[in-house]
DNA sequence: CCGGTTTGTTCGAGCTCCGAACTTTATGCT
DNA sequence: AGCATAAAGTTCGGAGCTCGAACAAACCGG
């Protein structure tokens, strides 16, 4: 009982734990070379040794069974200034395919990926409302991809979608704005497709994707992922690991008041930030600064609504009533964002979402916000997501192949 | 590679992480056992093989090693219908004692405990207002207390206190409620009782101490504590384990905004959570209710303050002056919650502090509050703590001794 | 060609859990 | 009293893992 903790240590769960073995130790360490290898690439065995500090011939046991098991493949040998020439060791990308799927209330984008998050395919079709076609649909173009890209194996398909998914059962809750209620996708999926099925929300997908295969991250552990489009959805990675919450539904802050008697939102809140800073909401700010003098709120039926992306473009034109609906959009933004940082301290916070195209104008107001709002503003890097459907894509494939490079959730 | 992932997995910290031996299996196990000791105690070798899945004779040594490490101690023998008796194993309560100490601005409380958080001394004495004349006051009563309760090892000195300790350097960040900023505790602390010392903010401790051994949890992995006195602060523990953050700081959803241009909050933010429901604001409410008619603000000074423990007397009484400022109170108590409860979805939320003690006003406003605020309200249980002291006085006692039985964080 | 240097492999020691066989200690029936 | 049955706890060989030292391989420069 003398081991040394690394970091934060977590109580055992007695209802579901497991007790380590000797193959246990194995399995720890592999995943230590492999994230090594993965971090380090290309590397050799003395490397390794030194990077991990397993002896030499564990090492190398461990490599020649991670290279028997195709996660590893031998490469060139290296150059030294003296001795023995190593042979570098990298990752194999064709080890496994991942199936990706973004699912959005427009379209759902497919991509077929490798280890390395690097898509050899992508294509799009629309989302069906009716949540029994969509899946004949998803499966059908799934089985196709597979049929036309073939490889050694596909490990898994990957789902993100607005929405929020049960721990347990892993059966889709809600997903407002897809118009869906309790469904199991995964289940139909599965069968269909004969491939394992994992489904995430898209802001936890952004998370993973950002925890794994993003660039401003070397030791961050503390990490959140806010999407914005006409809903607002936080998925957390707090010590290294996604949050879900006892039931998949932690992240709502979307649905966290920001003006406590705001505009009514359908989920029974007032003044939701989603109601106050989502694309929704900078179309609303958009359309009601046309004519109607303040004060005035009905009539909106007969107000033209002028879609988010028109808006982002005017924008860009320097359209000043454009300007002045994203300026608000930007400042509860701001608000929302500051509450986050305040409330979690994360290493970085990142915004997805169509928004980060104009994030010029809108990352100062926020960055204003925050600062003045969150005397913690210092702890937090604030960064817009390069392209939201790829955070999403990448976050597929991390879903699907965490399972092979994250530390097993000991006893 | 086919190790079953139990629940979340985590990414491994390539900067700080550590090989696993084959001590770590043992120790690993051990520490299942310890738990499971401390779970369903007293039990015998038998259970706990069955609990555990480990085999007899593994069973039998590490049981072994435990009791030859004083952790456990062999008991009475069982009587079954059939069979050989088993022999009870129970957690040797002396094999460490632990000095708890709560800091207060007004008060410290100290105590002596064992490894099950039974206190066997309490005692108090004033917080001075000088850092480092508190330093040497507080040395000298552990020391003190440990002559006075002498035992056969003290573990460590476990302090919760009203501010915020960075991860890395443990130096206190700052305590704004007792004037203290940047400070080293640790250090001339452990020099000068020469014991190990552990520092954790008081809202963490109070979700350590309901995670460790609070009543209501049985697999609950998602708990919150928010405390409330003259601020609010806020301790997560997610994953089973205490959320940090990055800096130490996360948790202080006490500095975010609840109304955006409410009042104006030391922090430089307006409108904070504990401007609006922390004692101090029940205070203000009740002062501001004396006969200023509404919209006046100025002459704060030449009002009497009503300390807050005589305003929950007068609710006792039914004053309804102090039952408006309560109820004022437990209004934005509530907003605050709500948010929460829909940005974290934990299985339980602890309200710590005096404000406990009509909960019986309190509970029903914030609930229905939450209700309506929440649209995930179902999945979390909102408890009042029993005591607060007590709360963050078992929180130091986990702070000390959760080493020895939580789960190594691998890799 | 040989010493120096680095990489990578081999092999026995020590630790761990597993699993079957065994001992111990109880009950109940004959 | 004697024996079958049953459950608790122990013993001991086997297999898996890492460690650590010794060894083989490969390269450089003099």
């Amino acid at each position: 009982m003398t081991f040394v903790c690394i970091k934060s240590m977590h109580k055992i769960n007695l209802s579901k734990f497991q007790v380590a073995t000797n193959g246990t130790v194995r399995d720890i360490n592999s995943r230590i070379m492999l994230n090594l290898v993965r971090r380090h690439q290309p590397v050799s065995r003395a490397d390794l040794m030194r990077f991990s500090g397993l002896q030499r011939s564990t090492v190398s046991v461990i490599a020649g069974r991670l290279i028997a098991d195709r996660w590893l493949k031998e490469g060139a040998v290296g150059n030294l200034p003296r001795g023995r020439r190593p042979t570098f060791l990298h990752l194999n990308p064709e080890r496994c395919g991942v199936i990706g799927v973004d699912v959005q209330p427009a379209r759902t984008t497919l991509a077929v990926s490798n280890m390395d998050s690097q898509f050899s395919a992508l294509e799009s079709m629309p989302t069906a409302k009716d949540p029994s076609e969509f899946i004949v649909r998803l499966s059908h173009r799934i089985t196709d991809l597979i049929r036309a890209h073939p490889k050694k194996s596909y490990e898994g398909v990957g789902i993100s979608l607005p929405g929020r998914i049960e721990v347990g059962s892993e059966r889709l809750i809600f997903a407002p704005t897809l118009g869906w209620n309790e469904l199991d996708l995964k289940t139909p999926i599965e069968r269909e497709t004969g491939l394992p099925v994992k489904l995430e929300n898209a802001a936890n997908a952004c998370a993973l994707a950002e925890l794994w295969s993003g660039q401003h991250i070397d030791g961050v552990n503390n990490l959140v992922a806010v999407t914005v489009s006409d809903d607002i959805s936080v998925g957390m990675i707090m010590n290294g690991q996604l949050v879900r919450g006892s039931t998949g539904v932690a992240g709502e802050f979307g649905h966290v008041s920001q003006v406590l008697d705001g505009p009514r939102c359908r989920c029974g809140n007032s003044g939701c930030w989603e109601m106050l800073a989502s694309n929704a909401a900078a179309v609303r700010y958009y359309a009601e600064s046309a004519s109607v003098p303040k004060g005035a709120i009905g009539s909106k039926s007969d107000m033209a609504t002028v879609p988010f992306g028109d808006i982002l473009r005017l924008v860009e034109q320097g359209d000043p009533r454009a300007c002045k609906a994203l300026n608000q959009m930007a400042h509860y933004l701001g608000t929302g964002i500051a509450m986050l940082v305040t409330g979690l301290a994360p290493d970085i916070l990142i915004v997805v979402g169509e928004v980060t195209r104009v994030w010029d104008k809108v990352g100062p107001i926020v960055a204003e916000a925050v600062k003045r709002r969150s005397f913690t503003h210092a702890v937090t890097r604030i960064v817009p997501a390069g392209s939201e459907a790829q955070s999403r894509l990448r976050g597929t494939v991390a879903m699907v192949l965490q399972k092979h490079f994250s530390a097993p959730s000991i006893a």
